[in-house]
DNA sequence: CACACGGATTTGATCGATCAAAATTGTGAG
DNA sequence: CTCACAATTTTGATCGATCAAATCCGTGTG
């Protein structure tokens, strides 16, 4: 009554082994009647072959390693629930496994792939954050592991840099640079940024979309008056958003959602009433207009406009050139110059919001 | 130059496999002066065992697998990750790893327990939520399979029920009771329930707790007139909030942050001001109240006091408990009797903060 | 009719560990 | 000095698959 392996199965068929494991592996080595023979015994014995044992004699263990960062703020790290669901589901339907660890540290990180490499005999890996200069893309290039980042390559300056490993990410500068489209259309000529300090990279590549669409309709003076640093929480958020309301601006474009909430609630408050229904610094229809960025579920639930990333198709392409890779060196010979782009910007979507009344009917 | 195996170490070392093996598995049998020789050379070499090879001998994989769920709401969704991070953190620290997988269903759910378990040989499974007359708990128990719940279970009419597997819970009903006595501290008599439909098992739970708080305070005749269903989202709160005030409550314990987010932005906007500043229907101090649940990071951001679960203890628990289980096996002669509690239902917290002004100084 | 040939199938070795049992060594009693 | 017995170490088999090479088989050919 145990399970089947490739001998019982074997034995029962009156076949070898290493049909049956061609059947599954080399299907046109085998004559029709034979494979069906088999296909179907296979079948009604419910027999699958055993990962271990494939493990031990390919020396490949269809599992892929993803680090789970400490948990950040959560406003925005809410993302990770999709992105990982959908890495999760890609991988599944590709045929591996994903296996979750934590570090607390880059350097750990590494010493994690080492052992996860040697223990558990992992294929490859997903980072999901890239840092300048990133030791771990390096490390993982020296010893030949498969991996594919979400997140551009950083040179030590913090500007984008060529690589020669795959990578998904977000265009950012594009998603800002939507943001700012947005607001004009709706009127507001006064659009202010409101973002992080000048030290990450992706938050540079945010502020950079808005300097480009901000030039591109002629406000180009404003760049410097309408930027505002802050730290990435909601009191941040409000902070800064003073400073650019003093300064003038009825609109902004934020880094976060977190910034944008923070906001929202200045808006609110200061100026009670100005952000639903004019008065104070405002657009042209009288309102005042904020878009965060992530659009996390916290921005659904307010009613703020918010750029969102499509994490599910950068994590289905993650999935898609990492199994690429393993699975294409093989047939290598078929396939050369084919295959899902090895580095890819996907463009966001800005997700234009009425504010919510935030009162029932 | 390639990794270094029991064989090779073994030639090296001029000592059999089996030495080795033993210095690594069963320390006591070998004499002192040869496994402090071995450990020294293991170090070395950097040797580690193959988990597949070992795997495939001890039918043991050390892995444990866990279904993501498909997002939900996101804002209540947002505890997942403090909850995967500990666990992962926690299995890591047992010597095990964790393995992530996607079903559309339980039934789906139950094809993927059989299917990793022959094919990756995954050692348990971690549940994340348990449903009335739980399926996936009687299969695993039927087929002898280890795991561990996240979650009470309950019977088929919704109600707490014994069973013999492991589980961790955290005490909705002491949640929402403390929140309860919190309002009642604060001089609030007329406190109000906004929960879900009364066919969510852990939403009953919470309302019992308010029930039970408001009864011991005399406040028991109000029990029909104060408790809202509604659907769990903010407008659903924002609606339940507005028949709550109608009814002259002046606080209301939410089951939800999703509910509280829209209570709290209710008693702002349909009474300007009633929130902060008093006025409309309001406690003793001028001001209405709201609770939420699951203390999510928009709570924390707009400060909503919310019931914390402590789900990082949770997840530590669920770990200990499976892991006991499964390591425990072979020694239960030695530590029968001993061990974590099978069943263990955590007292969550009520965390009290004061509504943000939501502008900045 | 023997023989080469390519497709289909089988055999034996192997991946790297652990288990079970056998062999070796050391120790104290008689 | 020998023998029983425990402590330590080694040997051979095994887990369940795949690889590489060998064998088998039916055909077409000279």
């Amino acid at each position: 009554m145990s399970r089947p392996t490739l001998a019982s199965l074997a034995s029962e068929l009156a076949v070898s082994r290493q049909t049956i494991s061609n059947v599954l592996n080399a299907p046109h080595r085998v004559k029709p009647a034979t494979r069906e023979r088999v296909q179907a015994a296979i079948a009604a014995a419910g027999y699958r072959p055993s990962a271990a044992a494939r493990q031990l004699r390919t020396q490949r263990s269809m599992n892929l390693g993803m680090r789970l960062l400490p948990a950040t703020d959560g406003i925005n790290g809410a993302i990770l629930d999709r992105f990982l669901h959908a890495l999760t589901e890609a991988a599944q339907s590709a045929g591996y496994r994903l296996t979750l660890f934590c570090a607390e540290s880059d350097e750990e990180e590494i010493r994690q792939y080492e052992q996860l490499l040697d223990v558990a005999g992992l294929d490859g890996f997903i980072l999901t954050s890239s840092t300048p200069d990133d030791a771990r893309t390096r490390w993982l290039h020296a010893r030949g592991t498969a991996f594919a980042v979400f997140g551009r390559p950083w040179d030590s300056a913090g500007q984008p840099v060529a690589a020669d490993h795959p990578w998904v990410d977000v265009d950012g500068a594009a998603g800002t640079e939507g943001s700012v489209k947005m607001l004009l259309a709706q009127g507001h000529t006064r659009i202010g940024f409101l973002g992080w300090h000048t030290g990450s990279p992706v938050g540079n590549d945010r502020r950079l979309g808005w300097k480009r669409a901000m030039s591109a309709a002629g406000y180009g003076q404003d760049l410097v008056t309408l930027n505002v640093e802050a730290e990435d929480t909601v009191a941040g958020g409000a902070a800064g958003t003073a400073v650019l309301a003093s300064r003038g601006a009825t609109a902004m474009v934020c880094s976060s959602d977190s910034l944008a909430l923070g906001a929202m609630g200045q808006l609110r408050e200061s100026r009670p009433g100005a952000f639903l229904r004019g008065g104070g610094p405002a657009g042209p229809d009288g309102q005042a207009a904020v878009v965060g960025f992530d659009d996390t579920p916290v921005a659904a639930a307010l009613g703020l406009s918010s750029v969102a990333q499509p994490v599910e198709e950068a994590a289905r392409h993650v999935i898609r050139v990492l199994t690429h890779e393993l699975d294409g060196s093989g047939a290598s010979l078929l396939s050369r110059g084919e295959g899902p782009e090895r580095q890819l910007l996907l463009a966001p979507r800005v997700v234009e919001r009425i504010p919510l009344p935030l009162a029932a009917p």
